[in-house]
RNA sequence: GGGCGCGUAGCUCAGCGGCAGAGCGCCUCGUUGACAUCGAGGAGGUCCCUGGUUCAAUCCCAGGCGCGCCCA
């Protein structure tokens, strides 16, 4: 017999190892079924499971476990991602625990820790995936680091290379001086400052006297200026366009030219140009022919092109001596407060430069196009569609992709530097060798990341016998290798039968926040390299926010730990509350309390099942729902269907709200508050053919429960699969999702019994109001009943008389006892005669209260109905509705007023 | 500056042209053989404001106010 109370923690624990065992998460490449596939966003291998992950791996294994239920063959493709920059981040910090520097270790040394930190520590979430009771295809984990994503990722880029799709581009990154190096544009966060706007005087060449003014947030850059701009139809400058400056501090010469960039509303109307150290400037300067100075190193401070007495000052100390200096030359106009956003790297937090160097770049725009074309036809569709604005916005506006990285845990750029600056873009060393050796008719060597030329080697080269080819040190974006997971974890470039089987995916489940990294990554890459589309939706969820509705962070302490949850609540009731929260373009504000509410809703679940058990309730593998006689058995198939349809519609349309909410609908208040109750009489006393149709007909009806709810509540469900009919290895997870057809549907049932609780349910109201003692019992008396009321009444008496504690049930046609509260059902007025024991006074409030209520829908009605206009143009079922309405109101209306009368009569 | 979304019961939110709903909270009652992680009942609403479209608007449209987010 099952305990009082579900323990979840022991059900977990045992299911999730099962389940494994038997297999129950692999997909099956030979089989006949149609597949389904969900790629798993790969969380980094840094990372431990937060609420958002909780979340969406909550969503796709929904999906997954509804659809393998319904007999597709389902794969959910789990795996992690190498996070470049934040696990090489990690690593470094507890390399310098023990004061060691990466450069200490050279990079196979500090690789080799890596992997060994990814050995012992990484991953964790995996682990922790499984206490969510996550059912990925686990045999198929991948990494975007092992030999076969590896693999795919060089030939991506040697591809790419030879179509003229990669390309290496001087031009300015977002530099961030503290990882040393590049990062990509997402990965850039503005962030807002209180800063300064500072006005400096800029004398103009040959003119005693005569200053141009320019505003900068960062008067550092001043020294490396190359240029003033002014708008070309400003006319306060036209005279002095062609002119020089002189860069005080410098002394450069440096002119002034004419560009739209300058806005004329803004401070003087004339703006300094640093091409080298400004996005904005760096076109002016392109466009004007300006000169390029560099004036930072990769720390951020002031290198050799600046005047000697700035070399070696970090930016923000530069930035003070640069004021003072010019303040002290009486060349500050102005300093004004002023805020502004400034861009900061998103591990790193500090402040990126833009910064000039030489970087792999792709051509995005190119890549781009086919991939907006596809969302555009509906090849790939949003879901909720609104986000197909936010793709679009991006793609349409894409700037080319800067894919290399100063650092050295990624996949290293497979390009060897030769002679003169020679490139060559090979899969593997040997391949570059051969190329160079071709290429220079010479012998060709390699050297290794830090290794210095031989003296032999060195004599070779000035021979001109030997030429060394050494790696591109750097790494490419993390992104540039999750762009390939829909099929390079299926085995591409090689032609696998999964890759035909499994690609395109069916739908990607994600945050939005991730359209732009992966999301139009994966639609660029899977269009390019498998000439199809990687999924067919992109179901974009929620996020997940604390119950006030603010993001979740650690430095807010107010991150809710799921693993926590789970362990308080069990996982079935974290998973069931992200599900029902999650309605379609709105945050989840998540409390505890909501889970508690689930918890408690897996413990009502699990009681029901606990009375099943206690009444030999037990699958009758002779059942058939469709030979069912008693009435009650028929309205609870009926109602089961109806949960079962609505559970289907609901997950076919994303709407995951919408299905737990039904079958919490279903579960608590029509099965545990109605058809249990109702049950009970039969089950205690009835003869022994309805009692054995009862309870197969329970059993049948909790059999369908428990798969509905399997995918939403995964542990919960299995154990009670197995107390209750579930035989040896027959699995829940791998039962079969129930088809219904509209056939086991059956309006007059429906009818009939949601009638028995309407009654019920008016009689405990009217005892809830009039504080009839719940031990006293009342007799029912029925007057003006019609022959199909009269024959429910007949039918039901038992089971009402039980239900709401009543002495006797009769018809009656005599006249109304006075001091009787009375209360309307259909067309016949039911009496309750309880004088003495209820309060005249407030009875009769309770009918005026209803009789007021009932005038004012008749006046409303009167008007509609009185409406010519409304009678013409609405649409002819409306106005009945309407006039059917008003009719049922004045009878209702009059009844009451009638048993008014005779209350106090 | 551009874009997206949201304002519905005390709270969190569904709904979306034709009776305004749920969960939680609150109040009253209840140790009846599944369940107090429960049961029965109840109170509680200018559906943000102003216009427009419509026979009919919480719902559609426009404007405003307030809030959140994304991109510059």
């Amino acid at each position: 017999m099952l305990d009082k109370t579900y323990r979840p923690a022991e059900v977990e624990a045992k299911f999730y190892d099962i389940w494994r065992q038997d297999g129950a998460f692999a997909c099956h490449p030979d089989s006949a079924a149609r597949p389904y596939t969900i790629m798993m966003p790969p969380p980094n291998v840094t990372g431990s499971l937060h609420m958002g992950h909780a979340l969406t791996f909550t969503l796709q294994d929904v999906l997954i476990r509804y659809k393998r239920m319904q007999g597709r063959d389902a794969l959910w493709q789990p795996g992690m991602d190498h996070a470049g920059i934040a696990t090489q981040m990690v690593v470094e910090r507890n390399l310098a625990a023990e004061g060691i520097s990466r450069y200490d270790l050279g990079r196979p040394g500090f690789l080799e820790k890596v992997w060994q930190w990814k050995a012992e520590s990484g991953g964790a979430i995996s682990r922790q995936l499984t206490n969510l009771g996550a059912s990925p295809d686990w045999a198929r984990e991948r990494f975007t680091m092992d030999d076969g994503l590896s693999k795919a990722v060089r030939k991506t880029f040697v591809d790419l290379y030879r179509q003229g799709l990669i390309y290496r581009d001087q031009r300015l990154v977002n530099w961030d001086p503290k990882l040393h190096t590049a990062i990509s544009d997402l990965e850039v966060e503005q962030v807002e400052v209180n800063g300064k706007l500072w006005h400096f005087k800029y004398p103009v060449e040959g003119e005693n006297g005569v200053f141009i003014t320019v505003a900068t947030t960062r008067p550092e850059t001043m020294l490396g200026d190359t240029g003033v701009a002014v708008h070309p139809e400003d006319e306060r400058y036209t005279h002095l366009v062609g002119k020089h400056v002189i860069l005080p501090l410098v002394g450069r010469r440096i002119p002034i030219v004419a560009d739209e960039w300058a806005d004329p509303e803004t401070g003087s109307g004339a703006v300094k140009i640093t091409p080298a150290h400004d996005f904005n400037d760096f076109e002016v300067g392109r466009r004007r022919g300006l000169e390029t100075v560099n004036i930072l190193d990769r720390n951020a401070r002031l290198n050799d092109n600046v005047p000697e007495a700035y070399r070696g000052l970090d930016r923000y100390e530069a930035r003070k001596r640069v004021v003072a200096d010019l303040e002290a030359q009486g060349l500050v106009a102005e300093i004004e407060d002023h805020v502004h956003m400034v861009p900061h790297g998103d591990r790193s937090g500090v402040a990126i430069e833009p910064w000039l160097t030489d970087q792999w770049y792709v051509d995005a725009k190119t890549l781009a196009k086919p991939a907006i074309e596809a969302v555009e036809q509906g090849r790939t569709r949003f879901v909720p569609q609104q986000w197909e604005n936010v793709y679009f916005e991006w793609m349409r506006n894409i700037q080319p992709w800067c894919i290399s990285r100063q650092i050295w845990w990624g996949h290293q750029i497979p390009a060897w530097y030769g002679r003169d600056g020679d490139i060559f873009v090979e899969t593997t060393e040997e391949a570059a060798r051969t190329e160079a050796e071709a290429h220079y008719g010479v012998a060709v060597e390699t050297l290794g990341a830090e290794e210095e030329a031989s003296a032999d080697q060195a004599a070779r080269v000035a021979e001109g016998k030997l030429v060394l080819l050494r790696r591109d040190e750097d790494v490419l974006d993390t992104w540039f290798s999750s762009g390939l997971w829909p099929f390079s974890t299926l085995g591409w470039p090689d032609e696998t039968p999964e890759l035909r089987r499994y690609y395109p995916t069916d739908v990607l489940v994600t945050g939005f926040d991730i359209i732009f990294f992966w999301v139009a990554r994966m639609m660029m890459m899977g269009l390019h390299f498998m000439d199809e589309v990687p999924f067919h939706t992109v179901y974009i969820h929620a996020l997940v926010r604390d119950a006030k509705g603010q993001k979740m962070s650690k430095s807010k302490g107010n991150v809710i730990d799921p693993l926590d949850l789970i362990e308080r609540f069990g996982a079935d009731a974290l998973r069931f509350t992200l599900v029902a929260l999650s309605a379609q373009g709105r945050d989840i504000k998540m409390s505890e309390q909501r889970v508690e509410g689930y918890r408690n809703f897996a413990t009502k679940l699990w009681n029901a099942a606990r009375f099943c058990l206690m009444n030999e309730v037990a699958p009758d593998p002779a059942f058939d729902p469709r030979a069912v006689k008693q009435t009650l058995n028929r309205w609870a198939i009926a109602k089961t269907v109806r949960a079962g349809l609505a559970v289907d519609a609901a997950l076919e349309a994303y709407r995951f709200n919408d299905a737990a909410g039904a079958l919490y609908q279903f579960t608590w208040h029509q099965f545990c508050d109605w058809y249990v109750e109702f049950a009970k009489p039969i089950l205690q006393s009835g003869d022994d053919e309805s009692r054995a149709e009862t309870r197969a007909t329970i059993a049948w009806v909790m059999q369908r429960l428990l798969h509905l709810l399997h995918p939403f509540m995964p542990f919960v469900t299995e154990e009670l699969w197995e107390q209750f009919g579930g035989g040896e290895g027959d699995r829940l997870i791998t039962g079969t999702w129930p088809a219904f057809g509209d056939d086991l549907l059956d309006e007059a049932a429906e009818a009939e019994i949601d009638w028995v609780s309407r009654v019920v349910g008016e009689i405990r109201t009217v005892r809830g109001e009039m504080n009839v003692p719940s031990n006293a019992e009342a007799p029912l008396l029925l007057k003006g009943a019609n022959a199909e009321t009269r024959r429910r009444l007949d039918a039901h008496a038992p089971l009402i008389k039980r239900l709401a504690r009543l002495e006797s049930v009769d018809l009656t046609d005599a006249a109304v006892p006075h001091g009787a509260a009375q209360f309307l059902l259909d067309e016949a007025t039911a009496i309750l005669p309880l004088q003495g024991i209820i309060d005249i006074d407030q009875e009769q409030q309770r009918l005026q209260k209803e009789i007021e209520k009932l005038e004012s829908d008749l006046s409303k009605y009167d008007k509609k109905l009185s409406n010519e206009q409304f009678l013409n143009k609405a649409p002819a079922e409306v106005v009945e509705e309407q006039r059917q309405r008003r009719a049922d109101a004045a009878a209702a209306r009059d009844k009451l007023a009638h048993a008014l009368d005779r209350l106090a009569g």
